[in-house]
DNA sequence: GTTAGCACTCCGTGTTATCGAGTGCTAATT
DNA sequence: AATTAGCACTCGATAACACGGAGTGCTAAC
């Protein structure tokens, strides 16, 4: 256990260095006005924290800069509540204030809100909408051979798509079938979809229509092949004004790792929801390995909508993050709920 | 005028330079087997093509370079045809070959191919459809109080966005509305529908619905308010592979003017059609004064699209990226065609 | 338990020397 | 008159070295 002193001491060193970047001396520690111990004091203190694991030194003798394990520590013990600037909350506001409406643009403000009032990047993964229903397909033929296929949920989510009509299958067949599924599947979730006409539309539609399969089968590859997640990314300069990214490498590195869709969101989908710290070398990632990435979940009512983030240097400011994460995390569910009370 | 000599020496030091990125010396021209001149008078000549502004030295004693003159000259006389190896090729017509039908992948995917057959940034514009016409508009109530719009063009464009229904809207007034303008603005061009709207459709809306003012201005925020032309940026990475950029602060200016699209896009925009290079200092961006941007417009028929663009340094491999683009923004321009045939 | 004092360590910086690639110029060669 | 060999010179890159400063660990004194 901690003694009171190793306390004050741990957190002085995370709060200077996480805004100077240089290793912390004894000696600028027992200048500090809330510290009334001597040079020689703390440093007898920091050598106990550092066999403790949460100091380390860059060299033999250096000052002294919190280990991943201190990070931890801090995150989960010593960090202060951070009050954003008043300026920053209405920043904030004025953004939610704008009669947006529209999941995309919220979100995307919101990344570039993020990367803006900290500094670092921003990812957002979403916003999805499992639970969302069928509200209405449409088949739009646009002229002899290509049409475009709609389909939108209670939410307003829209997905579309444009095909090509092959000539072996009759326009009016895609009609007759469209018309079909979309009276039959309103309402339904859209993960439901495939087996609901498995086991309820299919029997009506041989019924129905001539050349059942194929035609089933197109407006299957057009309508319900899924889409992606998106991610947004903003603030993608800021990593590059940090210190620890003087190196290109790196950095190219964190930017390739950052290109590859596939392999973040699952990341961003599989962190607990509430605010989540995971900090360097936690994090799967190998280029994030000297990354801490915090997360935060926002709903839609009760349900999990998609995940916002930043990454920034395992020097971090903690407290500032977390507590953004938090406001604006809960500021869109917020949001969302009011835009679709009776969902 | 230079001389037969002084052309194959320009020639000789910018394709070297472009591979090598080092300052080329008068000894390695000598000994190349397609130059048989002493290494004395190489750097005669070379002295000759510094005075004329062709070549530059990195200090006193060093090798030469190309000036922007020198890649000017060498864009417009000197450059050999590029002829792309089949596994490029290969890969390009893999990639049309696709049952894809959607500009956005498309574009997405040529964004793709672009950056990783060259290791440059590829910048794509597009695709804005101005003379599209609208083929269809819908108003789908949500609930009570949202609802979103949709808007298909003849080309399979869809725009969408949700929007909550002031309380002192009527909806049924707001059907009737859509229905009008749905079914007066059928084959209109898009760039003209408020135009048409004013001159022939407003006095039929008045006559047929209550608070028209009201309604029809919700209606028009909704739909017909502009959306920016997206920007599809590739291969962000690639740019820090080039020894040019191993300073991070350059780095960083050029992605920061690359994520401002507002100056990107008109940029792209303002090209000429064709193929078209822009080299270093005749860029208008000030990050992009090290840089070069080639350029080449896409086409729907006869009706420009868009612009798909490379970014490297202003050594690049100028005849490589011109004949890609050529060949990219051919396939765009003929795929685009075979859809909308009766467009 | 705390602190003053001191030897020691290591980084960063500036200096100097050296090496090599490349140039410009002059004089010799073709 | 054009080309080339030869040579002195320039400059960047690299390595070796000294030195000052910030910081530590340890011991002894308070």
């Amino acid at each position: 256990m901690l003694t009171e002193r190793q306390l004050l001491i741990l957190q002085v060193i995370i709060d200077d260095f996480i805004h100077s970047a240089q290793p912390i001396g004894s000696r600028a520690i027992s200048k500090r006005n809330d510290v009334k111990y001597s040079s020689a004091t703390i440093r007898n203190e920091m050598a106990d924290l550092e066999e403790l694991g949460f100091l380390e030194k860059t060299h033999s003798s250096s000052g002294r800069v919190p280990s991943e394990q201190g990070y931890r520590f801090y995150v989960d013990h010593l960090m202060s509540p951070f009050s954003l600037s008043r300026q920053d909350i209405k920043r904030i506001q004025a953004m939610f204030g704008e009669q947006l409406m529209e999941f995309e643009r919220v979100v995307n403000k919101s990344a570039q809100i993020l990367s803006d009032l900290t500094n670092y990047t921003s990812i957002i993964l979403g916003p999805e909408v499992f639970e969302t229903e069928l509200k209405q397909l449409q088949i739009l033929p646009l002229n002899t051979h290509s049409a475009v296929a709609i389909l939108v949920t209670n939410t307003g989510h829209v997905e579309h798509r444009s095909f090509t009509i092959p000539v072996e299958l009759d326009p009016s067949e895609i009609e007759k079938t469209v018309n079909i599924l979309n009276e039959k599947l309103q309402g339904v979730p859209i993960y439901k979809l495939n087996q609901k006409i498995e086991s309820e539309v299919v029997t009506l539609l041989k019924k129905h229509t001539n050349n059942f399969r194929k035609t089933y089968d197109y407006i299957q590859a057009a309508l319900f092949s899924e889409q992606p997640t998106k991610l947004y990314v903003s603030g993608r300069t800021n990593i590059m004004n940090q210190p620890e990214f003087k190196n290109i490498d790196k950095v190219r590195d964190l930017f390739s790792a950052i290109e590859k869709e596939r392999e973040i969101a699952p990341l961003l989908r599989s962190q607990d929801h509430g605010v989540n710290v995971v900090i360097g070398h936690e994090n799967e990632i190998e280029a994030m390995k000297d990354c801490s990435l915090i997360t935060a979940s926002y709903t839609l009512g009760e349900e999990h909508m998609g995940t916002i983030a930043l990454l920034g240097p395992t020097r971090m400011d903690y407290s500032k993050v977390v507590s953004l994460l938090n406001v604006l995390s809960g500021q869109m569910s917020k949001t969302f709920r009011a835009w679709y009370q009776n969902y």
